[in-house]
DNA sequence: AAGTAACCGAGACGGTACGTCGCGTCTTACG
DNA sequence: CGTAAGACGCGACGTACCGTCTCGGTTACTT
């Protein structure tokens, strides 16, 4: 899983065909574009080796020694046009912030290509716990360090309590908008998902206050 | 997905043996338990219905019989052992009941043999709509709808703001429970869902007042 | 093989159905039509066990009940329209009988529907020889008596050698038919029949008298 | 049927071992030699794809990649001990030459693990008119054009008379052994074959002669 | 007239083998 | 040395029939 060796990255064009320079390119582009084009229009159990390899005028080999297995192939997929396109923004302004990250999320879970192939690891990962791993790690982490430190700015302007806990907090924040999406397919549109910061809002205030409502004695 | 035809329904010994008169209540059994099996020992791609039939001591045909692949069996396999097994609970006040049902959910998700299914079909459900769909009209929908009444019980006491939107305050409460589960792999003990449903109450009060915060004004 | 049990012959129109005194006649007749009817249609691989059932109207079980195996239905379906077909016959001279015989057998052969089941079960003894045993025991033998008792009547009226070996004569005759019809897929029409005629009988006239070609020194 | 595609033809030590360059030789043998002992030591039904397969060591792919059915993989062991096995002699005299050759052929058939290769062959051809045309282009029609310049040869010596109709000649021979190894199952020893050699000479010789006995007036 | 027993249809069952697909490994020839 | 090509052993797929079984219904001989 995720063993896929990227080429010189730096380099320059290096751009070879059956030499000893290292691998093709042309191959990885064929092959990462086979593999997606294989899972918008057939699904995941469409997308084979063989299928890739037919598709982009690729031996099985090649595919085999570059990356793992298909889902190794999937995930650099969505490396590729996904990485950058889930940017927790920094507008100055906690409710700013979220209500156009949860819109930005919930618009790349379902109507992105890269997050049809998100939700399509994520539901491999829950049968395999390498790629589970391998999601989080190469992936999953990254953006999640990126949205505790748009939490972080809105603690450090005092918009949000000092004491709160970021990362139970991201949860409550994006929790509700993967379960519609993964769990109940739900709608996430715009109004759904400022509601969900609307409400997560008034929850962080009001922890910074006496809670109006005493907590449960027995 | 889901064509499994249940025998003699709800009540009498019915107990036939692969004659006219419908399937063979034992071959049923066997077949749900082999499946269970196999998913817990060996995960979801250890699941086959070769590995099953052998098993269970049963033919390929007789599962192909009734049911229309391995997701059906394991479908099947839930039904057989989770449905009563998430009751949200009554016990008169909301405080009790969500941290109540939030830690069971939590328990449920992770440690459960049929949580182990139900997480694998909702995978699966990510690479199939079929799945999806059949998933929560025969299991999810109900599930939700008692959750659903758990909560308008509390409005009921004035527990909860009348003007509360049920399905998205739902989400909000069990949405990030699912996430840590399926997506970040976080920790789902007692003391986060505590802390989830302290939220959640948070915000429900503070919505039945001013607002201390004033929202956005851009 | 073999094992089918004729219902009470003599006893006159028994045709019962479902009921204790003995099997269906409706049921019998059905079955063989169904196997001979498959068997044209969609040659011997075509005939199962279950496709009879289905054409018939029959279950499996009484066909299993009455017979041992499709040949076994094969082998009644062609006694029933083909015991008395073929009959050597008497009528006065042996190149008449032979002349006859011959033609009638090719035809047979080549030409009836119980000529084909003949085929299928000749085709099929080559791999079964509990089959072949039957085969003979219960048709080829009753056949070949009568042949013999045809060549024995020329022997008894001096137009064969008294001292031919009619088992051998026999296979001089009818060997070369069955070797078109079984193996080659040659002709044997009339002229062709007649023509083996004539040279058997050529042969035992010349056996009748001294050898006008001395053996074989070596 | 016979769509096997041989490799490397003639000569020369083409032993690749399954790569571009054509099939695996190892695998071919392995498998014509498993259908063979299988035939032998089962019978035919008991020569199936997955018994070769198992017993050749070999994956059912490869062998429906390069045979079309079992009867296609008996087909090549046939070809494999058969074809220089039947070679009707040329040892200067007619008597000679069909004596030793009916008595190689009985021996063939009934003795020889090829022969019982064809016998099962022919029994199938009674089934399958696509094998029968195969089995006859492929082998049968060599033969028969080998055994037809033997009998040519003894005409051309004054043997045999110039007249005489080779191919129902043939069959006059032949026929008589195959008849009674494929039907009667009666005994082709040297005895029974040399004598069958006795009458078609006689017959020959006869044929060259005012005939003694009349022909049939009516 | 009721009971009973033999045969019927239906069809589910445990199996074997089928022919196909995709896996991951391998060997080669080419550039 | 990386590539396209593709044969290989392997495992699972979903299907067709096998021969066995149990069942409820029908019918005609008991009693």
């Amino acid at each position: 899983m995720g063993e896929s060796q990227l080429p010189g990255d730096a380099a320059g064009p290096v751009r070879h065909h059956g030499n000893r320079h290292g691998r093709s390119e042309d191959a990885r582009r064929a092959v990462i574009r086979a593999a997606d084009d294989l899972l918008v229009e057939r699904g995941f159990a469409g997308v084979t080796i063989e299928g890739i390899a037919a598709r982009a005028g690729v031996a099985k080999q090649t595919i085999y020694r570059w990356w793992g297995s298909k889902v190794d192939v999937l995930f650099d997929t969505f490396l590729e046009d996904a990485t950058e396109q889930l940017a927790p923004p920094d507008n100055g302004t906690v409710r700013s912030d979220l209500t156009a990250y949860l819109r930005q999320l919930a618009a790349f879970l379902t109507e992105d290509d890269a997050g049809a192939v998100l939700r399509a690891l994520v539901g491999q990962a829950q049968h395999d716990p390498g790629l589970a791993r391998t999601l989080r790690e190469s992936h999953l982490d990254q953006l999640r360090n990126r949205e505790l430190a748009m939490l972080d700015r809105a603690v450090g302007r005092g918009e949000l309590p000092a004491g709160l806990d970021l990362d139970e907090a991201l949860d409550r924040l994006v929790g509700p908008v993967y379960h519609r999406v993964l769990v109940t397919g739900g709608p996430v549109g715009p109004e759904v998902t400022d509601r969900f910061v609307d409400a997560f809002l008034a929850a962080c205030a009001a922890a910074g206050e006496p809670a109006p409502v005493p907590p449960d004695q027995g």
